[in-house]
DNA sequence: ATTAGTCGGTTGGAATTCCAACGGAGGAGG
DNA sequence: CCTCCTCCGTTGGAATTCCAACCGACTAAT
């Protein structure tokens, strides 16, 4: 079984850790490396998980089933990104979601008790560990509060001046881009792509901004 | 001063913490309690934070001013709950928002690192404390992420449909109650409250379900 | 140079949502 | 019983958004 050492370099997860200290970590934490064949179910909804996963090859979905069975994908999850971390440290005692492998992979579980309890050898790496997990789970609810407040608005105009200006206001600077083209950039704010087009020319032609491309200025 | 433990006692943060333990944990931690005057500025955005705050009394404002300097309130902490825990754990450079006392308050200040990190004694509360820190970011993860899920649908029939059918799921039975208002319910599902009205009317005309007050049942 | 493909802006009519206003049901208090 | 008040459903016209389609600019490949 190959390591997959140049992987779980890259995972935030373990960011800090030395190369060295990372299978001695891995053993400390009982983690589990589990092969699946493409199209096979990892979590399903209704039960409750005490592990998360880390996608060491291979890519899996996370998937929703609502009440009359329609299914939605919820994101997708690649190489060395964590999934199900929320719903494991929650205590979620019935998960709402299903994740499934979406090609053959390579997946590395986790239990949250044993990350969350530092181990009885008090080993250096753990407080590491536990701040690089706060970090992680803080952060994408950053991320989460911020598009709320974003599509919440009422209009594409104010959609787009209300995340324009987090980005003026992120940058420093009245000049900046954006990491989307319009279609993303349409998605993101759940508004369509040709209305928030025109909306763009208006405010340009109102004089509020000016942009090329996915270059921006607030004026 | 006052030690408020009757407030402790009901903080998440130190579920399952006895009560004789509370004080111990808090010079463990640190914990720095402030008194401020109403209407005084206990964060301010573009600073860098490394310790949260949790409401022992009165109440705080989060509020966020845009790029053009107009302020919206995103939201309000009341006794026994924390604020910029985000933020703190997160790390975040330059925080974008400021909290405000919306009236005399007394503020209990907890630094993150002290919190992450297992102190040397091993106090046996901190592992305990640790998972509740994650306990709490994630499920206000959850809960973010499912907003958006509702949220971001086109229509306010398909709003209310994702929105119910999650209750109904979470319910696990197709009659169920739903928290909210009407005005309430329109405001989370970002919609108008008289256009979701003629939509809840349309959808049991349609027999899709039925509802009185905020009992609902899906068909 | 030609072709195909992607991306972004524009447009016009259909569909939806917003908005303000009204009215009825039900509860609280006198 | 009456009044006041809140909550919720309804309605109609104004405003906005959606949708499909089209066009021009640019890029990459042949």
């Amino acid at each position: 079984m190959k390591n997959y050492l140049d992987v779980l370099k890259t995972v935030k997860l373990f960011k800090g850790i030395e190369e060295s200290d990372l299978q001695p970590l891995l053993s400390c934490l009982r983690a589990k490396s589990i092969h699946y064949e493409k199209g096979q179910t990892v979590f399903s909804s209704g039960e409750s998980i005490e592990r998360f996963g880390i996608v060491l090859s291979g890519q899996v979905q996370v998937v929703q089933d609502d009440y009359y069975g329609n299914r939605s994908i919820l994101g997708k999850v690649d190489i060395g990104n964590l999934f199900g971390e929320s719903f494991a440290c929650a205590e979620i005692k019935t998960l709402p979601v299903s994740v499934i492998t979406t090609a053959e992979s390579e997946l590395l579980f986790i239990d949250c008790h044993r990350l969350a309890v530092p181990c009885a050898k008090a080993c250096g790496f753990h407080g590491r560990l536990i701040q690089n997990m706060l970090n992680i789970v803080s952060m994408k609810n950053i991320a989460l509060t911020q598009k709320i407040e974003f599509t919440s608005k009422r209009s594409t105009r104010e959609k787009l001046l209300a995340y324009l200006s987090a980005e003026a206001t992120r940058a420093g600077c009245s000049h900046f881009c954006i990491p989307f083209n319009r279609q993303e950039l349409a998605d993101y704010l759940s508004v369509e792509r040709s209305a928030m087009s025109a909306e763009l020319s208006k405010l340009r032609d109102d004089g509020v901004l000016s942009y090329r491309k996915n270059q921006f200025e607030l004026l």
